[in-house]
DNA sequence: CTTGGCAGTCGATGTTACCGAGTGCTAACG
DNA sequence: CGTTAGCACTCGGTAACATCGACTGCCAAG
């Protein structure tokens, strides 16, 4: 599609921009290593890059600024994702041999984490209760009319929802609901489950309630979470764009889908309008799924402006998932 | 302190900068309904305010701008809190009467309904878990060498952490503990908490675990939700200002003593400096308690510029934390 | 095909002038 | 004696204008 010196040319001027978030000229590039031509050769070729679609100029007589397309075309073919560096290994193998407590707390260190070495916000979905194996469900009174059904996960997270109960409900009939739920439900998953009946009216009655609260609830519901937005937002100057993408991170649910479409799609990085998102149109994301024993049970991203460091970023990612990934499978 | 006169004028700037964001001139103020006097008097009075250290100009020939000191003689005695409009009660009210389900989700979505009624950054701190009493408590394998202890606490809170246990553990001494801490828990609070020796070594060593992991973990843990910071953010123009403030409420903890700090001074409005936190000196913090049954549970707060609308911002917070405060003691 | 050279473009930066909102001061006024 | 109209003065903000420099596109020579 390029030939290798309007492909080092793209390169360069990628990464030049990355660095330093200024449009490049055509002398810096042809100072470059790699690019052994003058600046009037750079000059032709970058005029033919803009003809493609891959750099645009912000004006004339500016210098070029890679597009969408030209990021593209760089982490297809030029980013080669390497090797994380030896000191985010470390910090990475580091940081999972010494986490440990509950899931959550271990899913929001992660994005922590992400923040730090990738300096973007960074988003960890963990795995959708829904789908892990249940170990224990129970009914507790907490008034007369109220409980709340809580359950036990395989992976130590725990979920629960309050449910009203008729004042006339026993203790004995809670206790037993209890027993007869975590019975029939041990290791089987929310989705489509269900429960024998027992022959007693009020028990069932429990039962049912129970799960039609939890299968409602936890529907899609998967715990996420996004931090180091106001690291990232430092990457932007425009602050109506700041504001913009502020405001459409808050809202949780819109970065979960955006990473869980993007991961279905069996794409790594999404760059620009790519990922359909129109807020965040000046935003790239990089994600990997976190996966244990051949299931696909989360996803790591980092969430950055377009000119984002794609080939650390797709490191980055990539190792922490990977070690995510190990981590959950061996407790 | 002030004169009446000095009084309505400082009042009315207080107002007009709310309002406008601008440094406001004589002229104006002289116009204001309650001042009746010219623009010179005002002039000279409020040169009287600039010495006292109520106002300060920007700059030589720019209006004045109220101080920290000015707010607060506004807030402590012109801006009567006032009661809530009558839009913002009756969207208080429908909200409570259709809140239902988990604690956390309806903090959770009281902190929307407070940006959404002040246009700023809202914090809702919910009643310390170690603080509530215990309704039950259960250890739950989760594989061979790991159980989760769950705490089901009075309010529908739950909590849970994750511990070691030998490999030699039977389910039954896990059953066993469960029992027994639920039965001398019960009722209880978390703080001091303690259960009698059962005699059986393996079960007396899964409570005392634990107790231990939930003590150490659950000891200054509560739950808060900030909402609502890019909807603040919109009040500032400095990009500086708004950098160092996103990063701060980024750290829920900082936030969270913040809100706490405030609470326990017995105040209900903190501006700029006099909370302590450097970051924030541009914001203001207004609190109240939510009480239940005469028990401080939590707190509500809203934190935002420091030409925020105090009368509404206070007349919204007492609405909320008092609605709140009766949801929560009926269920 | 490459490259040095050159005219031309255009944003960024700096200068100057001007306008107007706002002040402090003073003198007149009731 | 407090209040007020009037006035000179200040100074930030805006517009108009010149300058600078980092680029580009193009052309002609290598």
């Amino acid at each position: 599609m390029l030939d290798d010196r309007k492909a080092a040319i793209l390169s360069a001027v990628v990464q030049e921009y990355i660095a330093t978030a200024q449009p490049v000229g055509s002398s810096h590039i042809a100072r470059a290593p790699g690019v052994g031509v003058s600046s009037a050769t750079v000059r032709n070729e970058m005029a033919v890059l803009e003809q493609e679609g891959f750099l645009v100029q912000p004006h004339t007589s500016a210098g070029r600024v890679p597009t969408d397309k030209g990021y593209r075309f760089f982490v297809d073919h030029l980013g080669r994702p390497g090797q994380a560096d030896a000191l985010t290994t470390r910090q990475v193998g580091e940081f999972f041999s010494a986490a440990h407590g509950r899931l959550e707390e271990m899913l929001h260190h992660t994005s922590d984490l992400l923040t730090q070495l990738t300096r973007n916000a960074a988003v960890v979905v963990g795995p959708k209760a829904a789908e892990v194996p249940i170990r224990s469900a129970q009914i507790i009174r907490l008034s007369s009319t109220a409980a709340t059904v809580v359950l036990v996960f395989a992976n130590g997270s725990v979920d629960n929802e309050v449910i009203e109960i008729g004042d006339e409900v026993s203790d004995a009939a809670l206790a037993a609901a209890s027993v007869h739920l975590t019975t029939h439900l041990a290791d089987q998953v929310l989705v489509g489950a269900g429960v024998p009946d027992t022959g007693d009216a009020s028990t069932d009655e429990l039962c049912r309630l129970a799960l039609d609260v939890m299968a409602g609830h936890g529907n899609d519901d998967e715990p996420a979470y996004v931090g180091g937005v106001s690291t990232m937002a430092e990457a932007f100057d425009a602050v109506e764009v700041v504001r913009q993408v502020l405001h459409t991170l808050e809202q949780q649910f819109v970065v979960v889908s955006l990473v869980r479409d993007i991961v279905d799609r069996g794409m790594s990085v999404a760059i620009g309008v790519e990922h359909g998102v129109e807020p965040l149109s000046a935003c790239s994301v990089v994600v990997a799924p976190v996966v244990v024993d051949g299931e696909h049970v989360g996803s790591v991203g980092v969430l950055g402006p377009t000119r984002m460091n794609y080939p650390q970023a797709l490191a980055t990612v990539d190792i922490v998932s990977d070690q995510l990934g190990r981590r959950l499978g061996d407790s």
